[in-house]
DNA sequence: CTTGACTGGTAATGGTCATTACCGTACATG
DNA sequence: CATGTACGGTAATGACCATTACCAGTCAAG
């Protein structure tokens, strides 16, 4: 029916890794079956198990891929030479766009869950993604501060008061199914909305402080 | 072995609700076993058909009393005669110390995972928790608009900034098993300095507008 | 004491699932 | 053409689980 034969494994374990990764979504860990995930990629078990040992070991494939490629934080080029407003508006839209996109809603849905399964896999997902990704802010919050572009604070905290904002109850409602992703220009509002509360919430004070 | 009669079934419903509570928290629904939950609340499982019916209909039962209970806006008095910053400080202390309680990250974490499943009782969930807690505050912050304490603006958007920055990386991280809650003195720390960024972003302008 | 509503304990039923085992086939190289 | 390797299909095995059934004790009213 499908193809009857692939190049040695790769693009087989590719395929069984994005079906795998859709059931699991949907349908969380436990209640994942094998066979499940067969009938979408088609093939045979003997397939999963060769190639990932169990069903522990497939999921941990798929938490550990998805962790750093739909994660991974905002190039340093992408902001070079922008200013504070720019950078916080191309990293806010970029953050929320990712964060709202089906693979990674997916895999924020099965950490939450599986927190106590799979502490391992967790903390590796929390470290590569949105830990990540504050402390890559924190970052340029520092050097705006250096330049004297915002007031002084603890930039790890800004930096995770910004992902809050962008990561509020849009996020959640997508999160909890209650409403579709949002569309770019919904994205692009409520990233504005967030950099000019932020902004002028950090700014340096126009009266100097008595 | 425990003891032998109650009265005819209220205390004993309560009993079944916080031992089932426990287990569907720590476990998700479809790992959680009946049998699991008789071992902690003692009884029969006959107790438990014929007061809830199923295992969804107890689950059911779970997820509409921690909803409302433990996740209720606070009431007007709590904040009647504060000025802004004050108001936001309870408000956000209060928020803080629920989202971050046991019971809430319990429910949290079976909302999350369980939407598919039942999107009535997420919905639900939602809206009696998380959606009413950021009206309550918008109607706050519309007054004070009125006021002229802070500037114009869609209150209900600003809610969602400071819910959201309440709600960051450090709820993620206790969601996530991998810190426990924060004690009163960094909730206090937390909170201020989300009070102060967000007062200072939404504050009426020094200097007019050009 | 008798009866009945309720409860605890335990087993039966029927279903699902992870994991493994078998069987036959297609392909690639010799 | 011969043969080994990897594959698809399907079934076997052993475990777990929701739900129901069955049995026996306990309490309270008559």
């Amino acid at each position: 029916m499908a193809a009857t034969r692939m190049e040695p494994n790769e693009s087989r374990r590719q395929a069984l890794l994005r079906a795998a990764a859709e059931v699991f979504f949907e349908q969380g860990y436990v209640a994942t079956s094998i066979d499940a995930i067969i009938e979408r990629a088609g093939g045979s078990k003997r397939n999963i198990y060769s190639e990932f040992g169990n069903k522990e070991g497939l999921f941990a494939a798929i938490v550990r891929e998805n962790s750093d490629s739909a994660l991974s934080t905002l190039d340093a080029g992408d902001v070079e030479g922008l200013d504070l407003r720019a950078t916080l508006t191309v990293f806010g839209r970029h953050l929320m766009e990712v964060y709202m996109s089906p693979p990674v809603v997916g895999i924020y849905r099965i950490a939450v869950t599986e927190a106590n399964r799979f502490p391992e896999l967790v903390k590796a997902f929390y470290e590569q993604g949105p830990g990540r990704t504050t402390s890559r802010l924190a970052e340029v919050l520092e050097l705006a501060r250096a330049r004297g572009d915002i007031r002084a604070g603890n930039s790890e905290r800004l930096a995770e008061h910004f992902v809050g904002m962008i990561r509020d109850n849009l996020h959640l409602q997508v999160v909890l199914g209650l409403r579709p992703a949002p569309s770019q220009e919904e994205v692009h509002e409520a990233v504005g909305s967030a950099v000019e509360v932020f902004l002028n919430g950090v700014a340096t004070p126009l009266t100097p402080p008595d």
